[in-house]
DNA sequence: TTGTAGGCGTTATCAG
DNA sequence: CTGATAACGCCTACAA
């Protein structure tokens, strides 16, 4: 491969000019720089990014570290960061963490051997990531969490309105008349999974419904722990006639498990979930979900830290980015029973 | 950060043999060795990763160049590659290329500068790599291809037997007495499109039916893709009693096709989806479909590019990994029509 | 405005 | 078995 000594002697010209052509750090006489040009074009020269970074002491690479591409919320956000970083002249380098700890902090470590521009990160269980942020910020790297803050985070961040989110779609159950509610969450040491709790808390209380703590149960964000929490949740008396979902892989598995159980979803359970990846809308029947911008976490993520990058200096940024709920066939009134029939009459009564 | 000179004054020994006890590149004796190590460790030093592959000409990244992450088929596959790639010492860089020749090319160049170890290539429509993959092995780095294959490729290449897994697909169908089955596969550019549809025509031909022209409909493999061929096919007399669809996400297209038209799956149409993603099996109907090892597909990638930079000379290889048919309940036995009761009764007599 | 030279951190070669 | 030293390719003072 060519390097630049090679485009130097081929257009007449010193490296020292070669380089500054192509970094435009100083004004070249046009016909110089029309010859270093066009050396380049015509060997195809590149410069090493290697020898680039060395000498920079920083590359234009960007770690991303997610817990794991494999789950369905999660590529959006890396497409995003992807693109904007793309775009920016940077490139990814992808890393999964499994929501290991110790993994997570395996790769901050490593990663710091390149050099990278930055790092995009969403953060694993239970992490602290204050010190690492720290050592990247000696050595001018930035760091943005996205979806899910550290602890003690202080830094720059970009996260879902879990909450609102949360807020809103336990609301929308509630005005259609449900009480019994019951709510399958994330790990609380995440805290995507302790705002949506709180969001749902707080729909609660407003509407002055005593929470059975029964019926908050916490779970993994997985398929399989949605689906037995259910079954914990169906044997109950009395049963929910409602369930939020903290995620919607742990809808799937609460639809799973109404259906094992003999019961129809939304009939006999109302059910709302939260991501509003692509299959909910085709589910049987269709899956009321709250939609969270995976894409624009991603870009904004990206966004900022090459803003850092480029000395931006500015106050932490901890951004908020809205979310919706959509409702679907999933959520129906509830079905009058004896109890509300009851509560009815008291009511009309006592007009 | 610390370099190998600060190791070596710590530990009074020269740069040199700092180099040989972190690379066993050479025998030193123990007690300078562990006086190294000591002194690695109590700093925390890592060789620069930049240094390290300015030197020798060659980086321990891994391109890895896909249509889009954000397509639920490629994180499995990205994430076995990850797998092995981080147990190996490697890391992934990603580079999303939308199915855009002309992205894929100006990565591969791009790529070029980091001097990685090697690339993993999902190929992009009407992609010709030969040149790329000649530059990338004179420059001694390797490229293993993915799921499906460049045009006139000789390289290394891990793909599922599409072919196969179509076939038995469209067997399936048969034997549950389908006649006037439909297909809708990818664009028959890419070869694992084509390969399906190839399955789907011996298949078919192995029964002695012949496929209406009009029931091959080549489309993209997205879901809108589906839906809108699905609604020329609903309209087409006789109507097809099943469908083969190219992905799972053209299916789903299919499934909303056919229930907007008023039809229902599988009552009126059966359908066969393919790749079997995780959401297929919580779909009403639960989605038939051909399951391929996505993640399996990565790691063999992985597993071969690294066996290549670790002096792999044999012959290039080309692995075809296995697929399976998930039959659920979209898929039932042809309803009888009159067409089909005619013709019962004639080879009734016939006996 | 242009050229020269030193050094980024590592590894490999070659004496000792 | 160990140490000194010359690249790897680039950027950037600094000098001209």
């Amino acid at each position: 491969m060519a390097n630049i000594l090679d485009i130097a002697r081929k257009a007449g010209v010193s490296v020292g000019t070669v380089s500054n052509v192509l970094n435009h750090s100083a004004t070249v006489k046009e016909s110089l720089r029309k010859r270093v040009l066009e050396a380049v074009d015509a060997v195809g020269y590149q410069p090493s990014q290697l020898a680039r970074g060395l000498r920079r002491v920083k590359t234009n690479m960007i770690g991303m570290i997610i817990p794991d591409i494999t789950n369905p919320f999660f590529p959006a956000v890396v497409r995003g960061a992807e693109d904007i970083a793309f775009s920016r002249g940077y490139r990814l380098i992808l890393c999964n963490t499994d929501n290991d700890h110790a993994k997570e902090i395996f790769h901050l470590n490593e990663l710091r051997a390149y050099l990278p521009a930055g790092l995009i990160v969403i953060p694993s269980n239970f992490s602290d990531l204050t010190e690492q942020a720290e050592s990247y910020r000696k050595m001018g790297s930035a760091i943005v969490c996205v979806d899910r803050l550290p602890k003690h985070w202080k830094g720059d961040a970009v996260t879902a309105d879990n909450e609102g989110g949360a807020y809103a779609a336990t609301r929308s159950l509630l005005s259609l008349g449900h009480r019994r509610i019951a709510t399958i969450t994330g790990p609380l040491h995440l805290t995507n999974a302790a705002e949506r709790l709180a969001g749902f808390r707080r729909a609660m209380r407003a509407e002055n419904v005593v929470v059975a703590p029964e019926y908050v149960q916490e779970a993994t964000f997985e398929r399989y722990a949605g689906y037995s929490k259910t079954m914990l949740l169906l044997r109950m008396i009395p049963r929910p006639t409602a369930i939020f979902a903290g995620n919607d892989l742990i809808a799937f598995g609460v639809l799973q498990a109404i259906r094992e159980a003999g019961l129809r979803c939304p009939e006999d359970i109302s059910l709302i979930g939260f991501d509003d990846m692509e299959p909910a809308a085709m589910l049987n029947p269709e899956l009321s979900s709250v939609s969270q911008p995976g894409y624009q976490l991603g870009t904004t993520a990206a966004s900022i830290l090459i803003d850092r990058v480029d000395g931006d200096l500015s106050p932490a940024k901890q951004i908020v980015l809205q979310t919706a709920v959509q409702l679907r066939h999933s959520v129906v009134p509830v079905q009058e029973e004896e109890e509300a029939v009851t509560r009815r009459k008291k009511e009309r009564a006592a007009r």
